[in-house]
DNA sequence: CCTTGTGAAGCTGTTCACAGCC
DNA sequence: GGCTGTGAACAGCTTCACAAGG
């Protein structure tokens, strides 16, 4: 649940707050989308309106990572795209293990979006020993207690739980002793790790019920947003 | 990208905060498993520890629904879960349209957490005349042009948008137009909606992103957490 | 005694507004 | 003149610590 951010005990300070992180993907994706318009340069406005978010905003997150841009002139699209992708780890792959091939693990395994994001699903995993074997958009589904030997061999260190709730904690538990140290959990359900361990939990049922909240407000109230 | 804080103009004082909205449906789901457990009775130490949070700010944040406990005991898990129920809108169901039938999409369409959630997907539609008319997870796939007949008819007002990213706008404007007042996007894009609609976004690649940055970081500190 | 409910303090993140630089 | 980079003000959220009350 918490993820830790590093205080950096020697010298080179750099503690980028964790909000800012968690916004440089979409910057890269902003420059990207720029880079293929044929846009070189941009000013904070630019890239801000593509991102959706406050040109200010981008500006100082921008500090955190040093001075890029250019006072009067902006930002060259590719040098910034190259430096925000270093500082998130973009330059190299991630290969990631995905454990639980049901209906959304199997989705994932299958997303496009990864693999132009640096992320490469590496291997399946499953206890259902009637999954274990199948081939699943190219991947032959493994077994759960082959998970150690896949994590090294493949040098995995981000594994992703698509299991039910019910099994996540056991699989979670599983995920670190073979050595995952980043777990992306979709089950409904906590899981504990330990330090050392960051875990980020995607529940897609709390989204729409969050919006099934605003919309509840919106039909109690007559008038919605207050011109 | 705004989800806007109804302000209630009226008297009736009720501006619950952003981030203790987001965490009800956990305290719900903890509720739950107490309930299962056989438990009637609960402190606020208990729940938190069973949603993970801190109980302090379990606390604060279930006053903001109104005073649901009794001082020296805890509260009643039923008479509890009823009431953060209620304020949710948990208490009736909520059809949603899911727009976009690939993988996600069918796996979304399948996804046995929405149910017990009040979530109930009344409707799939897709752009591509080849899945028109075929059947998933028991619904029949609707045409993309059928939209504003389908949210007209099941009164739906929340509406999940599951197809890549270059079609995200468009989906989103029609569903703006056929009546949506809420949306969940997947597609790694950004939509722009006008006021009064909200849209929460959940961006599979960026999360596991923002855990690469940290794994980077972790590889590149030898000692990650000082003890 | 025990546990809730809550002012107050502290912290994180956002926005403003302007100095600094091209 | 224009745009970046950033201190400072502001807003929101979290945590503490304790009074209130069963």
């Amino acid at each position: 649940m918490t993820i830790l951010r590093t205080p950096l005990a020697d010298g080179s300070a750099r503690g980028i707050p964790d909000a800012t992180v968690a916004r440089l993907p979409v910057y890269l994706r902003a420059l990207n989308a720029l880079t293929e318009q044929g846009v070189s340069t941009c000013s904070s406005n630019d890239l801000a309106e593509n991102a959706g978010v406050n040109p200010a905003k981008l500006r100082k997150d921008l500090s955190y990572l040093g001075s890029y841009g250019t006072r009067g002139v902006g930002y060259d699209v590719e040098y910034l795209r190259y430096q925000i992708a270093r500082e998130i780890g973009q330059t190299q792959d991630w290969d990631v293990v995905i454990v639980g091939v049901g209906n959304l693990g199997s989705a994932l395994s299958a997303y496009q979006g990864f693999s132009t994001r640096g992320i490469r699903v590496a291997a399946l995993v499953d206890a259902d020993p009637k999954r274990v074997g199948t081939t699943i958009s190219g991947i032959t589904v493994s077994s759960l207690d082959d998970l150690p030997a896949i994590v090294e061999e493949r040098a995995i260190s981000i594994g992703i739980i698509a299991t039910p709730g019910t099994a996540a904690q056991e699989v979670a538990d599983r995920l670190v002793a073979a050595g995952v140290t980043s777990i992306l959990n979709f089950a409904p359900a906590l899981v504990q790790v330990p330090d050392g361990v960051d875990v980020r939990k995607v529940d897609l049922s709390i989204e729409l019920q969050i919006l099934a909240y605003h919309e509840q407000r919106k039909a109690g109230n007559d008038k919605v947003v207050g011109a």
